[in-house]
RNA sequence: GGCCCGUUGGUGAAGUGGCUUAACACACAUGCCUUUCACGCAUGCAUUCACGAGUCCGAAUCUCGUACGGGUCACCA
């Protein structure tokens, strides 16, 4: 009895080699330099902020580099699938315009490497399995969870490293013999790597992000296939896959360094040079006094779902990760503002190795609120108009309904040299727009200025303003009929004089303008009042006037 | 507990032995401008790079130790 009995009573339909699988899928044909990456998530249904980090920087390596960025969904844990999964994943890639160029999705498939499925490849997987075994690189452990846990137990503590190795790793001193036994026996097993590391031996690891290290070796029989549905484990599954898909630079959480090893030996096992790794730091979360990894129960802003339902501008969310993962992206694009993230160099050097980044959302409106402030009022009419049509009806169907005096309600102080920074997102601008809508204003009015607020007062501002109101005058003009009334009614219209004696006034014409900003808006705070009034006319701020009388 | 990674302001960080009396951005504060808010402008915000020791003419930058934070040690990825 040998190995290669063992592995074909295990496999007893593989009937590949992996030599075959070499041939069927060759090196790429790319140009010098191209880099190969690939996302590739587990389809859990949710889609986190960090991910989709790894996700953008897989997306920069490819693109930089004229190379190919692919997908590939990980789902050899079929306990935690979710059905949606797929689509929220591929739905997000396609809204942030970062499609792969080969995946398989809805039945289709595009590119030479595939499946890009894991739960397809099992065949593949199982070839190469099958060669461990034969070369006696690989063997079948029947102890059972109980046992594994007892012997962990004794392992903390008697004050020894936990794990399957040495003298603990009892089923790989089984003969061929006894393993072909217990097999035949219908006993459960798993399929371990036989491992030949040392754990006392360092050898010198190169990570893109933190440079060279220095890690001992691994000498763990870790498991490559599970026993349940005879899928490989995620350390098999990277192997196999990224060399057979030729994948160049492996970008993923820093929470996957210390497993390090244990890829380097599977490769050096198959004689083949592993791929170019970048770990990238986590993504925390200041939770109180702690700091914690960003949680998806406890966080809405880790999912990326959050983004899409606030409607942060795709461009806004790359930018403030782009500022992340690189931090002078921010000073590059300022001096390049022509340029897209894509002409972006992306340096795996200069991502910080620290700990990881606190993520912060004020930072996010910050860089959105001057992305959209730099938009035409039109675009902006249109990424919102797209906003409400999912998210709220009644404001789809006035923008609708109000097209052209919409824009030019978002084009209040916009065309001006340094526009407004009002809009962090699209489901913002409703709450500062409102007031704008007669049907959202509504038939009554709260009036809300402490500093004036006799009805008599109000009443004679309100009236005498609204005889002298012309709505063709000129901004010019308008002002200074302003200042006209402010002096008729005994209030001051220069605010430098004021604000030198503000007791020999009843006020000045900072208060008379706040008059008629609440009794038009309800707000003490609004965008330029002039354009205000213009875009209102003057029926509809008589009408809302009149709710004051 | 073992192993690995890390530690520069409220936040993200630049910095690779002298050009740093520590960039830049966000946040915050004050003032100016102004019919309000915002924008903009100006100014302020780490005498110091977790702590201690060492190397050096010179250290945030190199070495060692300590402390702290994070990751990992699954038939999960």
């Amino acid at each position: 009895m040998t190995t290669k009995d063992l592995a074909n009573l295990i496999f007893p339909d593989i009937d590949k080699t992996i030599e075959d699988y070499k041939n069927m899928y060759p090196e790429r044909n790319l140009k010098e330099g191209a880099k190969v990456t690939r996302f590739a998530p587990s389809p859990t249904g949710f889609m986190h902020i960090g991910n989709f980090q790894s996700a953008l920087i897989d997306y920069v390596i490819a693109k930089n580099s004229e190379g190919v960025f692919y997908l590939r969904f990980e789902d050899t844990d079929q306990m935690r699938e979710v059905k949606d999964a797929y689509s929220v994943i591929f739905n997000i890639l396609n809204d942030y315009k970062m499609l792969p160029d080969e995946y398989e999705y809805d039945g289709k498939t595009v590119g030479n490497y595939g499946p890009y499925v894991q739960s397809k490849r099992k065949e593949i997987y199982h070839t190469f399995i099958k060669h461990l075994i034969e070369i006696g690189r690989a063997y079948p452990c029947f102890c059972s969870k109980e046992k594994l846990d007892e012997m962990r137990e004794s392992q903390t503590s008697r004050k020894k490293r936990i794990g399957y190795y040495g003298v603990y790793a009892t089923c790989r001193k089984l003969s061929v013999e006894e393993q072909i036994e217990k097999i035949k026996n219908n006993e459960p097993y798993v399929i371990r790597f036989k491992s030949n590391g040392n754990n006392e031996q360092k050898f010198k690891f190169d990570d893109l992000v933190r440079g060279t290290l220095l890690i001992p070796e691994n000498d763990m029989d870790f498991i490559i296939m599970k026993s349940s549905d005879k899928l490989p484990t995620y350390h098999f599954a990277h192997f196999v896959d990224d060399y057979l898909m030729h994948t160049t630079h492996v970008v993923r959480g820093e929470e996957w360094l210390s497993s390090v090893p244990i890829h380097v030996e599977l490769f050096n096992a198959f004689g083949v040079k592993p791929p170019k790794y970048i770990h990238t730091p986590l993504i925390l979360k200041k939770d109180g006094e702690n700091v914690r990894k960003i949680s998806k129960r406890k966080d809405p802003e880790a999912s990326m779902s959050y983004y899409k339902e606030k409607c942060y501008p795709i461009e806004s969310v790359i930018e403030s990760l782009m500022t992340i993962i690189n931090s002078n992206y921010e000073q590059w694009h300022e001096s390049n503002l022509e340029k897209t993230y894509l002409d972006f160099t992306f340096s795996p050097k200069k991502m910080s190795a620290s700990g990881g980044a606190l993520y912060d959302i004020e930072k996010l409106n910050n860089i959105s609120k001057n992305f959209i402030s730099k938009l035409s009022a039109s675009e902006v009419y249109d990424r919102v108009l797209n906003w409400a049509k999912i998210y709220d009806n009644d404001f789809y169907e006035l923008l609708s309904k109000y097209k052209e005096y919409s824009i030019n309600v978002f084009n209040i102080e916009r065309e001006q040299k340094k526009p407004r920074k009002d809009y962090e997102n699209y489901f913002s601008v409703k709450k500062q727009v409102w007031y704008m809508y007669d049907e959202l204003f509504g038939d009554s009015l709260e009036y809300n200025f402490d500093k004036i607020n006799d009805k008599e007062e109000i009443s004679k501002i309100l009236k005498t303003y609204i005889e002298m109101y012309n709505e063709s005058d000129d901004k010019d003009t308008w002002f200074n009929k302003v200042k006209e009334l402010t002096e008729k009614l005994g209030y001051c219209s220069n605010m430098k004089e004021y604000k030198l004696n503000p007791d020999k006034y009843k006020g000045s014409v900072a208060d008379i303008s706040t008059v008629i900003r609440v009794a038009v808006t309800t707000l003490t705070m609004t965008p330029d009042l002039y354009e205000i009034l213009r875009l209102l006319g003057k029926e509809r701020i008589e009408k809302r006037f009149e709710m004051l009388y």
